[in-house]
DNA sequence: AACGATTAGATCGTGTGCGATTGTTATTCG
DNA sequence: CGAATAACAATCGCACACGATCTAATCGTT
């Protein structure tokens, strides 16, 4: 293994970016996804929407946005998708009319609990890391993230 | 620091998952680029590809795609973009018409020496990493994702 | 030479991300 | 109270990602 490794492709300039890897990563993590959500008819932002709906019913769009770290200009398409697959309501608040809240319906918490039983133990699978290390890593992207998203 | 912490937002089921870490790092790199790029006048994406040329001119598209990790469908219209602005030349190889070989132009090769010249540091800074961390979480991420890929 | 099979890239439709703007509903303050 | 302001979600335009399909060029076999 040095710098001459021809395994998958010649050495790239790419190889010596962190952002790549994170986003390379981001890539596959998507494509081993895909094969798994489709069965539900769903796709893997939907499917990160899902997971933190689960958590706590009736989340603001902005809530949801603040967990995701997405936008309305990117949830409120997304919500709409899967309000109009029937996995989510939307209402808005009735002290607030500003707000629109968003709950799981029976069929979207039972698509929730269903993917989290069989999905992880996959992941966990093709990730090819142990529980430990797995853990490790999560900790480090999640440090790695909060320090870009504060170095503004 | 406990399992109630409220730091940025309560604490959600996401926070187990090292796909959504690896998603939400992903995105806060894109938009610590952003504004380093805006400058230059290019997106993230077709900045891993400038500096995906710069190791290499005259790559075919599925050379270049086995690089980045992206086929035709996405790169086509990001290399059109590209040589829309300048930046790289598309011709067809003379020996086998179905080949497109994709170049770095002048001003594209010194786009490619300036935005490296700057913006590694810019981002180290930003990441919160040491040299040494940064390095090893980059091989991490990357082994991360050949397992991933080679899961399929 | 001629045919089908393969390869390379382009095209199309859908679903994100995101900067910028808009519309509507609360809140603040004169 | 009423006008300015702020907050919230929605909308719009553009640029990725990607499955599916298409076209054109080459290769393999006979």
């Amino acid at each position: 293994m040095t710098e001459t490794d021809k395994s998958a492709s010649a050495a790239s300039p790419l190889d010596q970016f962190l952002c790549f890897s994170v986003y390379a990563a981001g890539l596959a993590f998507n494509r081993v996804y895909k094969p798994l959500l489709d069965r539900y008819g769903i796709t893997y932002p939907q499917y990160l929407a899902i997971i933190a709906l689960s958590a706590r019913d009736g989340q603001k769009v902005s809530e949801l946005g603040e967990r995701l770290f997405l936008e309305s200009n990117t949830l409120t398409p997304l919500i709409k998708r899967l309000e109009a697959a029937g996995l989510v309501s939307r209402r808005r608040d009735e002290h607030d009319e500003r707000i629109v809240r968003v709950s799981l319906t029976d069929t979207g918490r039972a698509l929730a609990t269903e993917a989290q039983a069989c999905i992880p133990a996959e992941i966990l699978k093709a990730s090819g890391l142990g529980e430990n290390e797995l853990r490790a890593l999560n900790q480090q992207m999640t440090a790695l993230g909060a320090s870009l998203r504060g170095a503004v």
